[in-house]
RNA sequence: CGCGGGAUAGAGCAGCUCGGUAGCUCGUCGGGCUCAUAACCCGAAGGUCGUCGGUUCAAAUCCGGCUCCCGCAACCA
């Protein structure tokens, strides 16, 4: 046990402010494979989940259901273990930020911070919607209210504490181009001219606007802003600077932390720093992975095509779900998922080759010889090639599993699956089998198949952890044989094993008709409820307006005179408008719907008292109307009428 | 001229570092087999490797221009 070498993985700390949907699934049970191949392989494995609890949304929803925070998160959390629970997920440890051993520890890493000086205390600056008692920054806005409620905000600032990020910026970067922890390293160059060479801002770490955080010790009207409160979680959770666990020095540096590309630069950028200003080693790896897009379309609640795990893994079982995501997605890619590709998928590499392979070869043992094979051996052609694929198959698992790689794992064993059928056509049992003086040979034959399977079997179990024991035990492999050790050797199995037939592995789903199936459930629950459900609590929760509101809003009929794109911006178009007095420029985000040429001479309804501001380098005086469906727009144009008319 | 990635058979991808016969999976078509979950095995069709030009005996691969897509950043008033 103590000579056993530590490996520390860890998944992202998801945010509990809904329901865990498919793009958890994946980072967890990527994680979780990993964890069970090191286990497997003799690593001491400390394999960390869990959730991110505090911040403003998060008490918004609690208030909005009438329930306090921590129940409100309580009750979420209790979806999130249920999910892992339904995959097969088998963490070491779950952290969740409410706990009190991570809030000791960020309370701590936050003094530590502010008494070396690279924490101190300034003011943000940003704008504030008053019934929300929310701050926004400029670019959350929509149409220049708050996203919230829509309502008018107004410039504000408080006092904040700010984390210092320039001290790091050039070892940062060295950390990104010079070394492998950034996987794949091709967004290295795109984060570094970003955020690093123009320089790193300082980084806001606390708030006074809302409460639902971990209090500053020596300030308690802040609280501590995201940043320090979750990131920390990854060395809290062993125990750093608090007395709950003591196995920092253990595991720490974490070999990987696997998180999606969205976050990707917090842990690329903003967490070395806080490791660096508190004299911690680094991480030893960050591996970044894609989005699931659905049909093409990122993977979104208000699409109304979040994949429910529960109900896909409900049918054709959480193993085939996990292999699945694990075979599609390549590190740094994104993948997409569609009910159409995950069935064939299933159907190709689980039902006919790995499942019927099992199943066929399983059923020859007990036809030839009811079950258990004799010892008498004999060989034969194509032998050597298929012992010699099976043999070497460890070795190059391994080596992607070194690298993260997944996908390219799994490949590798399937190609000795897709062998281990050739094998079979190859020697064609059923054709020696009418021989009697042929026994030895038909023995050798189904034993090397068994073995072949036996090592793809064990292989695979830190995938599937549900279907490969199952797998093991048709074919008569004993744990012993079953392990990571003999996965590299040929031979392991009894020469007079006993097989046993099992329930169907993976069953042969009908394509057409599940996915007709898959889609009226997707219909029933998503499109009818949910997005006309989100639509009518969008327009409720619009506060109502009196005539006097819309009366100071005033709107006119405007030409379009001139118009054209605006440089550095892909959305803009600059437009000179005419509203019956005056030429004026008004900037409107439509260049992806129109062009210049369709637009000149039109009339259109603009806002003409809307306060001037600057985008993109234009001074924009006003803002002109158009309809808005989902990816659609469509400006509303009035040409009959004279510019200047005003509109009520 | 903001930064980066990409364009290869019907679909999804590899090959490009280090030029030399264009490969994989799925799908389609034809054949074989009957042990098996109508599964398995073999074969075929299908690509002027986005476009134009350059270097070279030789370019998917190296260099340059262009078109289009996708990330990130910045604005969707």
């Amino acid at each position: 046990m103590c000579n056993k070498k530590p490996f520390y993985i860890t998944t992202p700390i998801y945010y509990p402010s809904g329901n865990p949907h498919i793009g958890h699934c994946y980072t967890t049970v990527a994680c979780d494979s990993i964890a069970r191949y090191r286990r497997m392989q003799g690593f001491d494995v400390m394999f960390l989940t869990g959730t991110d609890e505090h911040g403003l949304k998060i008490e918004q929803k609690a208030a909005e259901e009438g329930v306090t925070p921590k129940q409100y998160v309580d009750k979420i959390v209790e979806t999130f273990k249920g999910l892992w629970k339904f995959m097969n997920i088998d963490y070491d440890r779950y952290i969740r930020t409410t706990d009190d051993y991570h809030i000791k520890t960020v309370q701590k890493i936050f003094t530590e911070l502010y008494n070396k000086g690279y924490i101190y205390k300034g003011e943000y600056k940003g704008k504030y919607c008053t019934p929300c008692e929310s701050f926004w920054t400029d670019s959350q806005l929509v149409d220049g209210k708050c996203p919230e409620c829509g309502r008018d905000v107004t410039d504000a600032k408080e006092e904040a504490y700010f984390f210092k990020m320039a001290p790091f910026a050039d070892r940062i970067e060295k950390l990104l181009t010079q070394t492998d922890y950034l996987q794949p390293k091709t967004r290295a160059v795109e984060l570094v001219n970003n955020f690093i060479k123009p320089g790193l801002e300082d980084l806001c770490v606390s708030r006074t606007s809302f409460k639902w955080g971990i209090p500053v010790t020596f300030d308690e009207k802040h609280v501590v802003y995201v940043w320090i409160d979750a990131l920390s979680n990854y060395i809290s959770a062993l125990g750093y600077e608090n007395g709950e666990y003591n196995e920092f020095n253990k595991f720490w540096p974490a070999d990987v932390h696997m998180v999606a590309k969205d976050i990707m630069r917090f842990h690329a950028i903003i967490w070395p720093a806080m490791l660096m200003a508190l004299d911690l080693p680094l991480p030893k790896h960050l591996a970044v992975h894609g989005w699931i897009t659905f049909n093409g379309q990122k993977m979104s609640k208000s699409l109304g095509n979040v994949v429910d795990p529960f109900v896909l893994g409900g049918r054709y079982g959480a193993d085939a779900i996990r292999y699945h995501i694990m075979r599609e997605m390549a590190l740094g890619a994104d993948s997409s998922f569609s009910n159409e590709i995950m069935i064939n998928r299933i159907n190709s590499d689980l039902a006919n080759g790995l499942g019927n392979l099992v199943s066929r070869t399983v059923a020859m043992v007990e036809k030839y010889f009811g079950g258990t094979l004799p010892t008498e051996r004999e060989d034969g052609d194509f032998d050597d090639d298929l012992i010699a694929s099976a043999v070497g198959l460890k070795a190059k698992v391994d080596e992607f599993i070194d690298k993260t790689q997944l996908n390219n794992a799994l490949a590798e064993i399937f190609k000795l699956i897709s062998r281990a059928n050739k094998y079979i056509d190859e020697t064609a049992p059923w054709v020696i089998a009418k021989d009697e003086s042929k026994k030895a040979r038909l023995a050798s034959v189904l034993y090397n198949l068994l073995e072949a399977i036996r090592i793809a079997c064990t292989l695979l179990s830190a995938f599937m952890p549900a279907a490969m024991p199952k797998a093991l035990e048709q074919i008569g492999a004993c744990d012993r044989c079953a392990s990571y050790e003999n996965a590299g050797k040929f031979g392991v199995l009894p020469p007079d094993v006993t097989v046993k037939k099992g329930e169907v592995l993976f069953p042969r789903i009908d394509v057409d008709k599940e996915i007709e199936e898959l889609n009226s459930i997707i219909k029933n629950n998503e499109q009818e409820s949910e997005e006309v459900k989100k639509l009518r609590e969008e327009i409720e929760g619009i506060a109502q307006i009196g005539i006097d509101d819309f009366c100071k809003v005033d709107l006119r009929v405007a030409e379009i005179k001139a118009c054209e794109p605006v440089k550095k911006a892909k959305k803009l178009l600059k437009l000179s408008l005419f509203d019956g007095v005056k030429e004026r420029t008004v900037a409107s985000g439509i260049a992806k719907f129109y062009t210049p040429d369709e637009l000149i001479g039109k009339k259109v309804i603009l806002v003409s008292n809307l306060k001037p501001a600057k985008l993109c380098g234009v001074e924009s005086c006003g803002m002109i109307l158009a309809a808005t469906c989902s990816e659609d727009v469509k400006v509303i144009f009035v040409d009959d009428m004279s510019a200047g008319s005003k509109i009520s």
